[in-house]
RNA sequence: GCGCCGUUGGUCCAGUGGUAGGACAGUGGCUUCCCAAGCCACUAGCCCGGGUUCAAUUCCCGGACGGCGCACCA
């Protein structure tokens, strides 16, 4: 598939959603009464119930219909979770200013770029700043020389401190990953010790971002939607004949190295196959996502998966692929899709006090000869002195090894370049027979991981359209009945003839049958229709006299119209919601 | 963090060294009207601090916030 027509994108991207959304209680800026602080925004009536119905889908996808466990975590987190995660050190960027232009590098990829060195990040600040003494390192952008420039590092994670006395430091948490990989030991006795199982969360994480932009899409504080899907990658296979119809337009990195852009559009099990996606887990999840994507409004023709450089994966990803969505000319990242390894339960079973692995049992058991020594040290003691354990330690080394050494009268072993010989029988030498039964496996993990406001944010703007009809401009979000804030308005056509209160009545008859309602009586009955038109709300009802015990029910997109008995509205706006019945049908019946 | 630009009712804008005006939205009324109709009335605003000045929303400096570019971005 091309995407060669962004700017078209762009000029018909609206510039003034964000001024929709903060006239239509979408979202705005925090805390404005004191000035506002950058990179924090809250969700107004109709963003928050936007956002609740994001977030239940997701629920509803991948937790209820996985069969996957969902969890609760703090967000203050103390910091010796994040030394074993790697983000105190993985979150902590080096810049240095240049003198001369003012711009801000990388100080660890200026070093890299210019020495042989690989791994500048995990230097400290005044190495990477003799380093650029040293090779005498010049500001990239216009040549003026970086020597004595201070480096300066900050981390990207609010710090706090816990308890009266301030001296245990927490951070609030980047990713509410961590809560479910800490957690790991119990979570695993809740399933019982067997994988795969994923473990979601949805729940705030935040960033000390150096620059917040772009409103809901590089926010401080933020809402995630995360899945830990822990799997034996030995063993666990993902069901993808569940998702065979899924296509996928995959922008893999070499695509994105070469010139043009070059989309492969391919189903999961041929994107497996031919190699493109590294993992059935990954397509898996790829196409779960994309189908899930375009449920809740992402315009398919604005999506795309790209996978990441090899440059540019996480400290923690050994392949990462991006779902992005195209808004307002730019691709966005909304989901990043990632083959943790068993990097998190590594790290947290070294560091951490639990145990992070699993005992698998196999399906039979396995009995293997293994050669041990038990040495007599009432005789290796007065024979060697202080070499002794060392000898003893090199004995069960060469049993390991080459049990045939065994084999004559005498053995030899080597400590420390000195020759050391012992007879046999004062060696313990003996081949016994040890049954294993299984064996303990670190699960290996794959993350597909959501911003839930760049979400929000992204099917706002594939929803928002202007059009005209009967040449008036009307705002409308195109918004699917799954998230729409409210999912239909009721009118009375007129004040007069009890309509108000038959429409109450309806409303709340509606309100009982489980649907989100809103009453509206002010104003002309257009007025109304686009009131609603602006916060995406799918159907409206009209109550009106003649002919009595009927109603009009109003679709937003087509904005046609179809008279429907009062007494069938529940019914009728149950199969529309659930899709049993389209509208178009409904009209032509 | 740097550079450029900006900040005036809920929203979008105009304007001024003597504290402001429009449009849209909102509310009430008339109209009883199926796609932002009309009429009347009402509500509601100069981002913050400092400086210059008799007087600052206006000019100057700084800050905050926003937009764009650079840089950064699990």
């Amino acid at each position: 598939m091309s995407f060669g027509t962004w700017t078209s994108w762009r000029r018909c991207m609206s510039s003034d959603l964000s001024e929709l959304a903060r006239r239509r209680g979408f979202f705005f800026q925090s805390n404005e009464a004191y000035g506002g602080v950058a990179g924090f925004y809250t969700y107004g009536p109709e963003g928050a119930a936007l956002k609740r119905n994001v977030e239940d889908a997701w629920r509803d996808r991948f937790v209820t219909k996985e069969g996957n466990l969902e969890i609760d975590a703090p967000t203050v987190t103390p910091e010796a979770v994040f030394e074993a995660s790697g983000h105190l050190d993985g979150f902590d960027d080096m810049l240095v200013e240049c003198p001369g232009c003012g711009e801000s590098h990388r100080a660890d990829h200026v070093v890299e770029d210019a020495t042989d060195l690989e791994d500048a990040e995990s230097l400290p600040t005044d190495e990477v700043e003799a380093l650029i003494a040293e090779h005498e390192l010049a500001c990239p952008e216009c040549g003026e020389s970086l020597v004595g420039q201070p480096v300066e590092t900050f981390n990207l994670m609010f710090e706090t401190s816990i308890g009266p006395g301030g001296d245990q430091a927490g951070y609030l948490r980047p990713e509410t990953a961590q809560g479910m990989f800490v957690e790991f030991p119990r979570l695993k006795e809740y399933a019982r010790n067997q994988t795969p199982f994923g473990v979601a969360q949805i729940g705030a994480g935040y960033r000390n971002e150096i620059s917040p932009r772009n409103a809901l899409l590089r926010a401080r504080e933020f809402t995630m939607a995360e899945l830990e899907m822990f799997i034996d990658p030995e063993e666990d296979e993902p069901d993808l004949d569940a998702v065979a119809d899924v296509t996928l337009p995959l922008y893999p990195a070499d695509a994105q190295e070469g010139d043009g852009e070059e989309y492969l559009t391919l189903t999961p099990t041929e994107a497996v196959e031919e190699g493109v996606v590294a993992g059935e887990w990954l397509a898996y999840f790829l196409a779960r996502s994309t189908a899930w994507f375009e449920r809740v409004g992402i315009d398919m023709e604005k999506y795309r998966l790209r996978q990441h450089l090899p440059g540019e994966l996480a400290h923690y990803a050994s392949d990462c692929w991006d779902a992005e969505a195209l808004v307002d000319g730019d691709w966005v990242e909304i989901e990043g899709i990632a083959a943790r390894s068993d990097y998190d339960l590594s790290k947290h079973a070294k560091y951490g006090d639990d145990s992070f692995t699993l005992f698998k049992e196999y399906d039979e058991p396995v009995s293997t000869e293994r050669a041990t020594v038990d040495p007599d040290m009432s005789y290796l003691g007065p024979e060697f002195g202080g070499a002794a354990g060392d000898v003893a330690e090199a004995l069960q080394a060469l049993a390991d090894r080459d049990r045939s050494a065994f084999d004559g009268d005498e053995v030899t072993v080597e400590v420390d370049g000195e020759t050391y010989t012992v007879p046999t029988e004062q060696t313990g030498f003996a081949v016994e027979e040890v049954t294993e039964h299984g064996e303990h496996i670190t699960p290996h993990v794959v993350e597909p991981a959501f911003g839930v406001g760049r979400v929000v944010y992204s099917v706002l703007a594939h929803a928002h359209e202007t059009d005209e009809v009967e040449g008036e401009e009307r705002d409308v979000l195109r918004l699917p009945a799954a998230v729409a804030p409210t999912f239909v308005g009721v009118f009375p056509l007129t004040d007069q003839d009890g309509l108000p209160e038959t429409a109450r009545e309806v409303a709340s008859t509606l309100r009982a049958a489980g649907f989100d309602v809103t009453y509206d009586d002010s104003g002309s009955i257009g007025r109304r229709y686009r009131r609603q038109d602006e916060v995406g709300t799918p159907y409206c009802v009209t109550l009106d006299a003649d002919p009595e015990g009927t109603a009009t029910i109003r679709e937003r997109d087509s904005t046609e119209q179809v008279r429907v008995d009062v007494d069938d509205l529940v019914g009728t706006f149950a199969e529309l919601r659930a899709g049993e019945l389209d509208f178009e049908d409904l009209v032509d019946a």
